[in-house]
RNA sequence: CGAGGCGUAGCUCAGCUUGGUAGAGCGCGUGCUUUGGGAGCACGAAGUCGCAGGUUCAAAUCCUGUCGCCUCGACCA
């Protein structure tokens, strides 16, 4: 059946389902632009919608937007060393400022016209922000800096896939600035807990909220903080990061202030991100070989109403529907009015059923000539499919309750998933049987013995490295010490292992 | 960059071995009949066969070159 709607089973090919589903689910679709797609609309209202409560939780906590260029002179990289090893090798490069004809009919970059300095297009944009900050900052008073941008950025990426890995994505990037380590530190951790609030009240996606190893940190951070879950097929995502920069950038592009003792010091910094992989990590989370299941809090489409009738009941039908549609949207759930789309295409009401399941619209409204007549309407659940005959009049209040039931009952769901597939292990032999098949293998917390030798060995191995050192432990016996599960030696605690997208 | 594969209608692909009038299904358009899990019939529109050379009376098909894409690795939000 699932054949016939274009998605191959998530059993049959995992990595073939994806695509299908970002396709028939209409999100997305490759570009001509290598590397780079096409977020269509009904892709692009999720991102929106994401987009929109992130803000919010931004603004709420103190920050504000800006815009910074998207070209960023080339120099501009040079001066952090690890920042600049982390992003040479993706990077796209402007070099002219004009075409001109090649006499064969083609245009060609006017050498006239070639640039004394190349622009970067921005593969994240701290250099260009701290320039920027150099020249904000002078006092104590003058901090802290809390500003976010909502951008595209461009990574030249060897494998892209849709909405994973792609070569231009959207994203928001937080750059602040702050009077010290510490206060720094804190800002770091309140967005962490925003991104883990995000993910795990918005999307219905659970996380392991902890600290990155020295090898898997972002280039030029002094640590990073990460948020990772797990997808279907147990590999592990991750879903956001937040900076502690140190002083790095502030001394790359020498930003200091004057403290209240008169005294200069370097500025400290965090910066932070999540992107439209959050799209790519909502799908792996809930969708099913139907289509998109999209959590409540963020579906463009929450309801879906379609109306079913012959040539003489189309009338009233499409009256009842719109009316039906006008009270939902005229209640809110969540804080915002109900998202209803009323289906009067010709298509058949079976193919709609599909084309709304595909599309991941949490509940489904079926009503027709016997409906009207009984006074009554289905409703069809999203996640288990399950129908119910509800009265009209009863109709607004049990969407209402299906919404907070789906809105539960998808995260409960994916933190089964993700707390059945968390084994402890403690030896070599287990460890590598672990992740020895094709797909993930979950997340493994095991003991490690702090080394990046032994890190890089374990993935040379098994392909599997290191997520994080969760904050606060999953078990509190993780946090005690132990041997490393490759090399026996001490371990301070248990860490997270998985194969990562 | 390594290994595989693919470029023919909007999409998925057949045709190529053995050169000779450009095909199918889906989709699309029109009309009629339909409508509670991807409806049926009829008619119709739709192509620089990736691009450039070459061989030939003749190339989607053979040869050379070239560009691009996809899947899997190495790099990564």
């Amino acid at each position: 059946m699932s054949k016939d709607l274009g998605i191959t089973p998530r059993g049959e090919n995992y990595a073939e389902w994806y695509n299908d589903l970002v396709k028939r689910a209409d999100l997305a679709e490759n570009s001509v632009v290598r590397g780079c797609m096409v977020i269509k609309p009904h892709g692009f209202a999720l991102w929106e919608l994401m987009r929109d409560a992130l803000d919010g939780m931004f603004k709420a906590s103190g920050h504000v937007n800006a815009c910074f260029p998207l070209l960023i002179p080339k120099s501009f990289f040079e001066r952090e060393a690890e920042h600049v090893e982390g992003f040479a090798k993706e990077c796209a490069i402007v070099t002219h400022h004009r075409l001109t004809a090649d006499g064969q009919g083609g245009l060609i970059p006017d050498p006239e016209a070639m640039l004394e300095e190349p622009y970067v297009i921005r593969p994240t944009s701290e250099t260009i922000i701290w320039h920027s900050y150099k020249n904000w900052i002078q006092s104590y008073r003058d901090l802290p800096i809390l500003i976010n941008q909502w951008a595209n950025v461009m990574r030249w990426e060897l494998r892209p896939r849709l909405f994973l890995r792609t070569a231009e994505f959207f994203w928001q990037e937080g750059h602040t600035a702050h009077a010290t380590y510490e206060e720094a530190e804190e800002e770091a951790l309140l967005i962490l807990g925003i991104y883990r609030r995000f993910c795990e009240e918005w999307m219905c996606v659970p996380v392991v909220a902890g600290i990155k190893s020295e090898g898997e940190k972002f280039a030029g951070a002094d640590h990073t903080y990460t948020i990772e879950t797990m997808t279907q097929d147990l590999r592990a995502i991750q879903a956001g990061t937040s900076h502690h920069l140190g002083q790095n950038f502030a001394k790359a592009f020498d930003v200091k202030y004057q403290s209240a003792e008169g005294k200069e010091e370097f500025v400290w910094a965090t910066s932070w991100g999540v992107s439209t992989r959050l799209i790519g990590t909502l799908i792996m989370a809930h969708s099913d070989d139907k289509g998109l299941v999209c959590p409540p809090r963020i579906a463009p489409v929450q309801v879906a109403i379609i109306p079913i009738a012959r040539a003489d009941d189309r009338e009233r039908v499409f009256a009842a529907a719109d009316q039906l549609a006008e009270a939902l949207r005229s209640s809110s759930w969540s804080g915002l009015p109900l998202r209803v789309k009323v289906d009067k295409s010709d298509k058949s009401p079976g193919f709609k059923f599909n084309e709304w399941e595909l599309k991941g619209s949490c509940l489904r409204i079926e009503l027709g000539p016997r409906d009207l007549d009984a006074n009554q309407a289905v409703i069809a659940r999203r996640d288990s499919s399950e129908k119910s005959t509800v009265a009209l009049d009863q109709v607004v209040a049990q969407v209402l309750a299906s919404l907070d039931s789906l809105q539960n009952s998808l995260f409960d769901r994916a933190t089964v998933l993700l707390e059945s597939n968390t084994k402890r292990v403690d030896n070599w032999e287990d460890f590598k049987a672990a992740f020895g098949g094709e797909g993930g293998g979950g997340f493994v917390v095991a003991h490690w013995d702090g080394t990046a030798e032994t890190e890089a060995r374990i993935n040379e191995e098994t392909r599997a490295t290191i997520r994080c050192i969760p904050i606060v432990p999953l078990d509190p016996a993780d946090a005690e010490p132990g041997q490393c599960v490759l090399t026996g030696r001490p371990s301070k605690q248990r860490v997270v292992f998985a194969k990562a997208y």
